[in-house]
DNA sequence: ACCTGAACACCGTTCAAGT
DNA sequence: ACCTGAACACCGTTCAAGT
């Protein structure tokens, strides 16, 4: 119970650390009333509706992820480096992939990288639009990634459905494919093949190779 | 009101149109049940709960889209093909990706191209677990892409945070740069631009150039 | 300025009771 | 085998009333 006079921060804290352990959808406004110990509508004063509370949430998980400090020599390593991190990034905090899936905020993920991109793409000799695009093609790629993977991590069942393909006509002669394909997904692996493979192709292009 | 004794078909007949007219968010039991002109607890008796028929209203989904057919010559245009054809199908139904975000069914999206995608690899010249992760990369890829495309639709708010980088210290210099990154995204080019680079460099594998 | 309880209009799900 | 209404335990949000 605080007596204390409520305060938008101590809102915001305690809904964190609801989202936190389990997720935004056992965020609710009288939960988060229960575990502040004042009324559901003291939150409505301080926040407003449990939008606006999320969109809070959202982009104080942003600001704690800070920058992103690219590392390596060539452009290449240092570009993959922004990408691995970002993942990184976004991985340890499920709950902001989680609140961004529950409203439309997926391009707020995008921030982090965005500045050591531009710098790290304008260093490779990208310029103007090519360069805008290099940047956009690593953030959707980056941040599409984690959502499938995280969707992926979400669903509880087995993915029986892929075995399908055991005896399909083509996997059927070739028993080493059919068995990586019916097999777990090495996600950090599959990341890094191709990412590796788009920085290689926007490159490319910077150095006038077409 | 629907005399006639209800059946599962009807059920998911009705569940589905009110999905695509609204989202799955507005397809509550009691709505359907309205709809159908039945007590809400007969959908019980048909179906099983919400989760379930969410699920089978998913499956119906993906069997409506049918199998994906490569057009092209050679192995990459094939290939890139079946990755423009799955999105395109996605997206024609916006309504899956949005049921299959509100639960945690990404890689049921990943289905209809797999079969093609298989054959394709194989085509190319990859065999077992390159061709395996040949055909994740692009799965990911495509279905990531269309997550985030879909998610960024979705957002009703300008994007008014990448205007921040206007005077970021690199972009300054880049006037071109700084617009392309302040302007709206050319999705379709950017997915074809990913999805070239990413292909390229799967084939590359293939063919012993490292 | 801040907090409150009551009330409204919703939910999904269960269950005993009907035919 | 199929359908029903009542009931339970939840929601978010508004609003008039308090201090």
């Amino acid at each position: 119970m605080a007596r204390n006079p409520l305060t938008r921060e101590e809102v915001m804290e305690t809904a964190a650390s609801l989202v936190q352990q389990q997720g935004p959808r056992a965020l609710t406004m009288r939960k988060l009333a229960a575990e502040l110990g004042t009324a559901v509508t003291s939150i409505y004063w301080h926040i407003g509706n449990r939008e606006q509370l999320l969109d809070a949430l959202v982009e104080r998980t942003i600001q704690e992820m800070g920058a992103i400090r690219p590392t390596g020599r060539t452009p290449h390593a240092r570009i993959v480096s922004v990408g691995r991190a970002l993942r990184t990034a976004l991985r340890e905090r499920p709950q902001l992939i989680a609140m961004v899936h529950e409203r439309g905020l997926t391009e707020r993920m995008f921030l982090p990288a965005q500045q050591a991109l531009v710098h790290e793409a304008h260093a490779a000799g990208l310029r103007g639009e090519l360069a805008a695009e290099a940047v956009r093609a690593v953030q959707f790629q980056v941040v599409g990634f984690v959502l499938v993977e995280r969707n992926r991590e979400r669903s509880p069942a087995q993915h029986p459905s892929e075995g399908e393909l055991w005896d399909s006509p083509t996997a059927g002669h070739d028993p080493a494919l059919a068995r990586a394909l019916a097999g777990p997904v090495d996600a950090e692996q599959l990341f890094l093949v191709s990412l590796e493979a788009l920085v290689t192709s926007l490159l490319a292009v910077a150095a006038g190779d077409t």
